[in-house]
DNA sequence: ATTAGCACTCAATATCTCGGACTGCTAATA
DNA sequence: TATTAGCAGTCCGAGATATTGAGTGCTAAT
C-alpha cells in the first residue's frame, strides 16, 4: 500500500507542516522536495495517504495536515534521531557536568537545559523516594525544640525535613533515635516508615507520643512529596497554534493543574522515551498537544522524569534527539558518581 | 473640585467596572446606585471627573473607564478594607495554624491560600537569608563523601545544602568543622560566609582546600538563592481582559521571567501593603496590570514577600482585605512560635 | 502510471449597512 | 445656580454580501 514514494511524501508533508504550521499543498511539495514529478501525481498520492488515515484536510479544498496516525508513522519509521549539533552536545555536557548537586537539582538543570535547546515547555518530577531503600537516617538537633530528619537512600537521594516539637529534646534522645532508626531501617524500603513503626517505637523506646508522632508524620510527608518543576511556559506562546485563545487557555490550565502533570509524568516505563501524540493521550484535555517524556532511572528506581509538552506539530526529531542525549548523560553522570 | 457626590459616583463607576469589565454608562449608574438624580446630572459629573483625569473614554461615545489616577484615588480614599467574610477568616486560620513547617513552607501555604480566596494569580519569594544572623551551623556526615550543611538563623529560618567531596571525610573532621564554624560565626550576619572566610579557615585548620572550597561554595549558593513560588496562573485566564491575545501573552511572559518577578517582589518596604496600578509600575511590561504585595518581616528582616498580579480592574477591596488579614496571621504565627 | 488543465470549493478579507448604546449640548425648569 | 428632558451626533459591532485566490479532484490525453 505504502510504497517508498508515498512514505517519502508523507515525511515531506510532516516536515513542511512542522516548519510552517500551514496546511501543505501539493504544489509546495513539488517545489521544495519533488521537482521531478508533477503536482497532480503528488495530489494522487496525498489522496491515497488520506484514505489510509495518515493525512487530514481542514476543509474540502485545503492542503493536508498530518493526522495523529500520520505523526505516529513519521515518528516511528520515518525519522532518524541524530538531530543534534556539536554545539548543543557541548552545551549539555557543560550544564550537566557539575556534580556538586543532588539528584533533584540535577533533574532541574536537565529540565532547564532541555527547554533552552528545544525552545519548548519542559516539565519534570523528582525522584520517587517510595521506591528506594534506606541507606542511612540521621536526626540533627537544631536549637532545643527542632530536629532535622535526613534520609539517604541507596541511589544517593537525600531527603530532609524539619520537625518541630512542643517540648525540649535532649541530645541523648537524638542519639538514641539515630541508633534506633538506623538499626531498624537500614536496607529497608523507605515505605516502612509508617504508623505501625510509630507504635513499635513507642513500645520499645518508651518515648512520649509527642516526640514520635511529629517525626513519623513529617517523614511520611517527605516520602510522598513529588516536586514538579516547570520551565519555559512562555516559549509555547510564541507558537502560531497558540493564536487560538481556546488552545492557549487549555495549555495554561494543563500546566497549572499539578495532579495532571503528575499523571502525565508518572505513566510510561523506564528506559524508553515515551511519545504521546494528540488523542493518544488518555486525558482529553491533552488531545491537541503532544508529550514526550523519559525517565532517568537505575534499575527499577526512578530518579526523575522529564517531559516536553507542546503542540502536536512538534519538532519530534530535535526533541527526541536531544532527549536521548540528555538521558544518556544523566546515566553516565550517575554511574560515575557511584563507581 | 471633588464634592462628595462626585466622589461617590467615581467609586460607583470603579465598582461597576470591576464587576462588569465594561465601560460604565451614566444610565447604568442611575439605575444601580443613584435613583434620585437623572442620567444627565451623572453625565455632567462624569465629564468633570474625566477633565480631572480620573476617568477615560475608550471612544467618543462610549461609557467611562477608570484611569490609573482614578484607581489610585479609589484605592487610597474611597475604599474600606474589611471585605472579608467569617468563612474566609476561618479558612485562613485553618490553613496557617499548622506550625510543623518552616518559614518557607508557611509562605507557600499563605500564597496558595491567598490565590484560593481571591481567585487571582499569586506569587511569592522566600526569606532573604542574607539579612539574617547565624544562630547555629551544623555539618552532618552522610556516607563518607557527602556532608549536609545546615544553617539556622535568628528568625528561625533553616537552610540546608548537600556538599559532595572527592575524598573521604572523617567524623572527627566534621566535629572540628562544627566547633570551628559555630565558634567563629554564631551571632554574625550570614554574609560572613565568603571567600575571605575560606582563606582564614584554611590557614587556621590546615584542612585541604578540596574540603573547604566546596563547603564555602555551596553555603554561598544557599544564601543567594531566592525561591519563587507561583500559584493560580490559570485563574487569570478566565478574566475577560485576557481575551486579548496580546495581553495574555504578556502575562505569561511576566510570570515566566523570574528576574522580573524577583524585581517586583523585592521593591517596596516592609510592614505596608504596596499597590502598583498599571503604569505606576516602573517596568513597562506591567503597564496593563496591577500588583499588590506585602512583606512578612520581623524588624528589618524579610521572611517572605507575597504578591497578587492581575488586571488593573482588580477587586482591590477584596484583595487588600484578605492580604491584611493574612499578613496579621503570619505575624501572630511567628510571634507565637518564638515566644 | 503520469500529467495538463479546468471546474469547483471554501477560507479569508474587504466593504457596506444598520441598529443601538452612549455622550454632549441646549433650552427649559426648580 | 443646579438639575433635567430631549435630541442630535458619534461610533462600535454584528450581519450581510461580494471578491479573491489557494487548493483540490477529476477527466482526458500522453
Amino acid at each position: 500500500m505504502l510504497d517508498e514514494r508515498k512514505k517519502k511524501i508523507l515525511k515531506e508533508i510532516v516536515d513542511e507542516y512542522i516548519d510552517t504550521a500551514e496546511p501543505v499543498s501539493s504544489a509546495a511539495i513539488v517545489e521544495k522536495y519533488e521537482s521531478n514529478i508533477s503536482s497532480a501525481t503528488v495530489r494522487n498520492d496525498m489522496a491515497e495517504l488520506e484514505k489510509l488515515g495518515y493525512l487530514e484536510k481542514t476543509h474540502i479544498s485545503s492542503g493536508r495536515v498530518p493526522s495523529a496516525k500520520g505523526y505516529r508513522l513519521y515518528v516511528d519509521e520515518l525519522l532518524k534521531y541524530d538531530n543534534i549539533s556539536l554545539e548543543e552536545i557541548k552545551y549539555i555536557q557543560e550544564k550537566l557536568e557539575n556534580k556538586a548537586n543532588g539528584i533533584e537539582e540535577l533533574t532541574k538543570i536537565a529540565t532547564t537545559t532541555l527547554s533552552e535547546i528545544t525552545h519548548y515547555t519542559t516539565v519534570s518530577i523528582g525522584p520517587k523516594a517510595s521506591q528506594q531503600l534506606i541507606e542511612e537516617i540521621k536526626f540533627v538537633l537544631l536549637g532545643s525544640r527542632m530536629l532535622m530528619g535526613i534520609i539517604v537512600t541507596d541511589t544517593g537521594l537525600v531527603k530532609e525535613t524539619i520537625i518541630k516539637f512542643d517540648e525540649d529534646i535532649e541530645e541523648e534522645q537524638v542519639e538514641t533515635l539515630n541508633y534506633f532508626f538506623n538499626n531498624k531501617l537500614k536496607g529497608e524500603p523507605i515505605e516502612k516508615i509508617d504508623t505501625s513503626l510509630e507504635k513499635y517505637i513507642i513500645r520499645e523506646l518508651k518515648y512520649s507520643i509527642n516526640i514520635i508522632r511529629p517525626i513519623i508524620e513529617q517523614m511520611k510527608k517527605l516520602i510522598e512529596e513529588e516536586k514538579i518543576y516547570l520551565e519555559g511556559a512562555n516559549k509555547s506562546f510564541e507558537l502560531p497554534e497558540f493564536k487560538s485563545l481556546e488552545l492557549a487557555k487549555n495549555f495554561v490550565n494543563i500546566l497549572d493543574t499539578k495532579e495532571l502533570m503528575r499523571d502525565i509524568l508518572n505513566t510510561g516505563f523506564a528506559e524508553d522515551i515515551q511519545i504521546y501524540i494528540g488523542d493518544e493521550n488518555e486525558n482529553k484535555e491533552l488531545k491537541d498537544f503532544s508529550i514526550v517524556t523519559f525517565k532517568h532511572s537505575v534499575g527499577d528506581k526512578e530518579l526523575g522524569t522529564i517531559g516536553i509538552i507542546g503542540p502536536k506539530r512538534m519538532n519530534y526529531s530535535k526533541v527526541i534527539s536531544v532527549m536521548k542525549y540528555i538521558s544518556k548523560k544523566l546515566d553516565d553522570n550517575f554511574k560515575e558518581d557511584n563507581k
